[in-house]
DNA sequence: GATTTCCATGCAACCGGTTGCATGTCAAGT
DNA sequence: ACTTGACATGCAACCGGTTGCATGGAAATC
């Protein structure tokens, strides 16, 4: 059985070492204050007695902890643990923890999230928020917000612009003779959807292509399996999903279907991020996921140092990588069964 | 821009209510110690004001900060992901908060992590640990521990036992017909990697296999995908990978190469997170993993509420799913070509 | 009516650090 | 030798809550 230490205090070091507990406090934080040797004199006794500065009692006196919150819908998704590999590395590098909070693609539990976190964080990141304009605002009246894939003007953000990826993938299905294409949409309350659904309407528009829009309930593998009759149905060629995972549930509906990809029916993804792992390897609008999250951290930082919120809008660049989901339109059209 | 609200202290509330600061603190911890007038005068001022007690300060005089750490080796691995999120329903059931760290499969930055947490933990989940026995060990003097997937005789520890679910697989293969096999390993710090390599070791001896070793770096698909080679060569027919992220690697490695799976080579995966998403759908060693991230917080809650640690050792089977990544061994060896 | 009991509330110390200001010391400046 | 200043250190208040103990008034008991 393992015993338990408690902790040792910064007044049983300052006895130990002679000095007040201001000086051993200053050992710490602002050596240069004191002389060489006291310094020396407390880091030993410290050391001697193994203390380890409580990191609450420091945060209760100064106001800063050194946590930051980040929150993600679904960690579950492909296209967070990178980005929040990311965070937590560029947070690392200024000495920040991360509190990780996954909303499960809803906004009752977001909030809820964002209210606990409140108290204990410096700032947050909210990747991919489901809430409301309102309620992140008024959320950013409480702490140092900055969003992810979400445009509200006045409050910090990282944004992917689909718009010229999903834009170029458009042009790539029309170059290969595709005329009616779908997109599987993402969560209505996505910022990243709505972006995305646009730029493929403005697309399609352009290239006079027929445009089909299926719902999902949310951006899964299940969901886009779900999805393949709805697509079907419409008789396109080609699909359009609003996320890898989507496209991927999508690609085993197909095949479930015996329908062959890309012979009988291209599909692209978004993101990029299970590009190389699908079978076949999934053609998908990339957007450096990584860089965002290391951006938005660094960009609360930032904030955080300087105390004063500038209206920054981030916007990353997306283009197309074709892979092997899509090829030439069917020429006499889909054989259903 | 936007501007941000300061904190509203107990004082003020107090102030507002005519009564002492004791009392709007046992109106929002002990409010059976009031009188029902004097609680609803409080927390009526409360409301007014917006007052949100102060985390910080509350967890410098109690001790208790209401949050737990979970540090993994890898967001990005597909196991970790169910885990996480079970973990954080299960602490958000007793309010509690979960510190998220990643190792990246780095005992350094697992011990600075760990060092971290410390201060602003009631106790700790180590998933899949790659640090030594004697670091845990010390780390447990500091705080609350609980292990995942890895078995440390007086602290309380979640596993997955593999070896039921690895046993099958090998009686699997053999009835197949396969006579060499290979064991495409993990970490070598994974306690998990060492109980399925001898319990594969187990059951290939009992069926008189060959059996060879391949080791990785780390478990990753491009490990996997790079370890296709040296597996090819020891001219095995089948093969079991450490985790199912590593199968993929080797079945993209396969196709890479040409050779078809399950007619031409067999794998099986370990950790069935991917099993019904690959192509083909994976052959692998299912396990609760989702059960593990509940019960290890749930476990480490208990121990805080009790404040005494029993020893608790926690195994949960395995079992093998077959899917379709296996056949029978191909009959006149594998044309490699 | 006096005494005891109980309950609601206030007082003040405490959690473990940080920090503005005061104090004391010693060397440099004149 | 006396002032001045720089520097090292200590004192004590403060961050925002919690909690053991004291107090005072009302209800219960005799």
């Amino acid at each position: 059985m393992i015993k338990r230490t408690k902790g040792v205090t910064i007044s049983q070091v300052a006895d130990a070492a002679g000095v007040a507990r201001s000086s051993v406090s200053r050992a710490f934080t602002r050596p240069d204050m004191l002389s060489p040797e006291t310094v020396e004199r407390i880091l030993r006794a410290a050391e001697t007695l193994g203390y380890v500065p409580n990191h609450t009692a420091r945060a209760l006196s100064t106001g800063r902890h050194g946590n930051i919150g980040l929150i993600v819908p679904d960690i579950a998704n492909p296209f967070f643990p990178p980005l929040i590999q990311a965070a937590q590395t560029e947070a690392d590098r200024s000495d920040f923890c991360i509190f990780l909070g996954n909303t499960a693609e809803n906004p009752k539990q977001e909030d809820k999230l964002v209210g606990r976190f409140a108290g204990q964080v410096e700032g947050l990141v909210l990747a991919s928020s489901r809430l409301s304009d309102e309620r992140i605002r008024a959320h950013a009246t409480q702490l140092p917000l900055v969003l992810i894939n979400r445009d509200i003007e006045g409050i910090p953000r990282v944004l992917i612009d689909s718009s010229a990826g999903v834009r170029q993938a458009v042009e790539h299905l029309a170059n290969l003779g595709h005329r009616k294409i779908a997109y599987v949409s993402g969560p209505a309350a996505s910022w990243s959807n709505k972006q995305r659904r646009s730029a493929i309407r403005a697309g399609a528009t352009a290239r006079g292509m027929e445009l089909s829009i299926i719902p999902t309930p949310s951006p899964t593998y299940q969901a886009g399996r779900e999805a393949v009759d709805a697509v079907l149905q419409t008789g396109a060629s080609a699909v359009v999903a609003f996320d890898d995972l989507t496209a991927q549930g999508i690609l085993t509906g197909l095949a479930e279907r015996h329908i062959v990809v890309p012979r009988d029916f291209s599909i692209i993804g978004c993101d990029d991020v299970l590009g190389a792992v699908t079978f076949p390897a999934l053609t998908s609008v990339s957007n450096h996921s990584v860089d965002v999250g290391r951006i938005a951290i660094s960009m609360l930082l930032d904030i955080l140092r300087s105390r004063n919120v500038a209206d920054v809008r981030y916007a990353l660049d997306t283009k197309l990588v074709v892979r092997d989901t899509t090829a030439d339109a069917p020429s006499q059209g889909l054989q259903l069964g």
